[in-house]
DNA sequence: GTGGTCTAGACCACG
DNA sequence: GTGGTCTAGACCACA
């Protein structure tokens, strides 16, 4: 389904967050659409459940998925209200991200084409 | 010379890490400057001198400082060539953000917003 | 007859528990009336019998309901003497989540307008 | 420090959060105060440190708490900007368990007398 | 010494 | 079969 990296600084549990993350952002899983079981997740990428569970847990409590025991894990409606303050931490890193990209030799042109990019991946998805 | 959060999740050094990138991109600290030492600074932030010289080390390992033995660490000058594998993870990490953002209702013309505000700040310290 | 979240994270025979003891506090089902057989609302609320079996049982033990084998589950007489223990364990409830309540700013006013509003529901259907 | 039920239904590291939650809102821990290490607590009440990480953990999500590597878990301030959704979420479950009181006997006086003795508790600490 | 992550393996609650 | 809880025990990151 996607890869990890063992040996990365970052835990397991949380690059799976993120993964499942962008998954969903990007619609490939929809809503009410059924994540991959615990135990079947954690056979097939030979991790333990119990990191698994911990990266579930983790996309219920920000809101992205939600459980339901004996059923399994779903992908949770989006609710737009009351996002102002995830928009504000996000354009604060933002800001970081790009002045730190800006130093390093990456044009505004540059930036300008990503956000097209993912623009497009955004709404590609929209109406299916 | 800076404010560090002791309440904060992330690491003390790395926040020190942070500010320092931030002062050597903004160039209020200018290439071949000496950064002030170890002790002194652990002094006057009343913060443990091992932290202080994690910080050290991690930005010397990401070319930011260089550090001579007896004499102090000080600012290295940028080399434009070696930056393509920062540029690379740079460029992943701004998409991924930038895709969050515009799924949380952030607009393209917000970002770009952002990106000539840090254009601004980067420039005005240009030819001091 | 009511709404049952499937989504919710509290389990479905929980909320059918909560649903009925809510009906009957209400005397929207009036002592010794019957309730709907398990295999109706089962195929009524499209959902897995041993579900509502379970809910029943719960509100048996409760003292909620009787069951008689064969004819079916009927609401329960309230028997004021055995309250004692119910009531010391709804005390206990009360008062940590009206400290918990306070706390959050809910005036004590805030709470008397409660009270009034569930006694006013709960006596609007006494006497038919 | 205090008692868990080790029969009751909610998990042991809910009960935890629970407890803390009370001692914290009647400001028995003040802001900022150290809470007892992980392995320190599980080793006074015989439980499995992971058990306690995860009531830490849940406490730090709501807000309550915040950890630290290396140093430890702390008292969060309260910030009470945005409470409004907790407000609405509790007083629903306050709604609710009143008039289940009120229909077991309970009066409004003997819920005023409750509402008394939180006020109490609650301010009897306030400016220490 | 502190919190954080991960594994292995057991048992429970739900549908 | 599903998620949830708990234990025992190991190792890492931080200050």
């Amino acid at each position: 389904m996607f890869e990890l990296d063992l040996r990365s600084r970052d835990p397991i549990y949380q690059q799976l967050v993120d993964k499942f993350k962008a998954l969903i952002i990007k619609k490939v899983l929809q809503t009410d659409e059924k994540l991959p079981s615990v135990r079947t997740l954690a056979q097939q990428m030979t991790i333990n459940p119990n990191t698994i569970q911990k990266a579930y847990r983790e996309l219920e409590s920000l809101g992205f998925i939600y459980s339901i025991k004996g059923k399994g894990s779903f992908v949770a409606p989006m609710v737009e209200e009351e996002n102002g303050e995830a928009i504000r931490t996000i354009k604060a890193s933002l800001s970081q991200l790009i002045q730190e990209a800006l130093f390093l030799g990456v044009t505004k042109q540059d930036i300008i084409e990503l956000i097209e990019r993912a623009n497009h991946h955004l709404h590609s998805k929209e109406g299916e």
